[in-house]
DNA sequence: CCGGATGTTCACCT
DNA sequence: GAGGTGAACATCCG
């Protein structure tokens, strides 16, 4: 599934290859995956005939400028970038390997020929015009503590919960967040607001290096708690059986022993 | 064959 | 307003 990782790929695949071509047709074959009342006229209105000119991410949202409208790209949980056939991830957990055109929800057809597609099986992405990137709380690689502080003061919402509201932090997958408390030694179902100055640098100094980590190994399903998220499974650290719970209305796994 | 899991967003409820 | 719950999506797994 794709969380900031894999849309740090989708990015940098935009970047190489969507950035200074002009659009000349919009695929929408599917008018569900249009968010904010567009229709597939509408986007083809917007977007013919326009250069892109940048791409960026927030969390999980996918930017590309253009000399018209921004183009904002939702991935859900299977939802793949492909550019001219190259991919920004090869393959992604929880998503059939057997690729179909149906699933080819939106595109881009550049005027030299080539493509830029969302392929999402299950239709959980979504692609907004100019979406509302202030409703995104600060982005999980670039967060500083200070920020990170701010975004917990004063919850009584789980730890976990709050890590995984895009309002406050934007990124933070289930998968991200029970390796990230994993190795803070931190418990999912602390009250986020409760950290004291010490436990709050030790959790931002696991997000940001986990987060680098993670990305070196191939994404966000190559923690080392993954493998373990499993009936039995037992805490790589210190062998403990993990427990599990649903937190923040997501099945979450942790060590009973060194996370508090 | 069927229920549950899977991640995210959004509408709705307390 | 904050936080929790369930629906929606399509596919896979036990």
């Amino acid at each position: 599934m794709p969380e900031i990782l894999e849309v740090e790929r989708y990015r940098q695949l935009a970047a190489e290859r969507a950035v200074g071509r002009r659009v000349e047709a919009v695929e929408a074959p599917d008018p569900w995956i249009l968010k904010g009342g567009l229709t597939p006229a509408a986007a083809a209105d917007a977007l013919t005939g326009r250069e892109v000119l940048d791409a960026r991410r927030r969390g999980k949202l996918l930017l590309l400028d253009t000399d018209g409208p921004v183009l904002g790209l939702r991935f859900g949980m299977t939802g793949r970038l492909h550019v001219d056939g190259r991919y920004g991830v090869e393959r992604l957990e929880y998503s059939p390997v057997v690729e179909h055109e149906r699933w080819d929800r939106f595109g881009l057809v550049f005027d030299d020929g080539g493509y830029l597609r969302l392929q999402d099986p299950r239709r959980l992405g979504g692609v907004a015009l100019d979406p509302d990137e202030a409703r995104l709380g600060p982005d999980a690689l670039t967060v500083t503590p200070r920020q990170l502080a701010a975004a917990l003061a004063g919850s009584r919402a789980p730890l976990k919960a709050r890590l995984l509201d895009q309002a406050h932090l934007a990124g933070v997958g289930n998968l991200l967040a029970d390796e990230i408390l994993w190795r803070a030694g931190l418990a999912p179902n602390r009250p986020a607001g409760s950290l004291d100055p010490v436990e709050l640098r030790r959790l931002h100094r696991h997000l940001r290096r986990g987060l680098v980590e993670l990305g070196e190994r191939g994404g966000s399903h190559t923690g080392d708690l993954g493998p373990h998220r499993r009936p039995g499974g037992r805490c790589p650290r210190d062998g403990a059986e993990l427990v599990h719970a649903v937190v923040g209305g997501r099945t979450t796994w942790w060590c009973p022993i060194h996370q508090h």
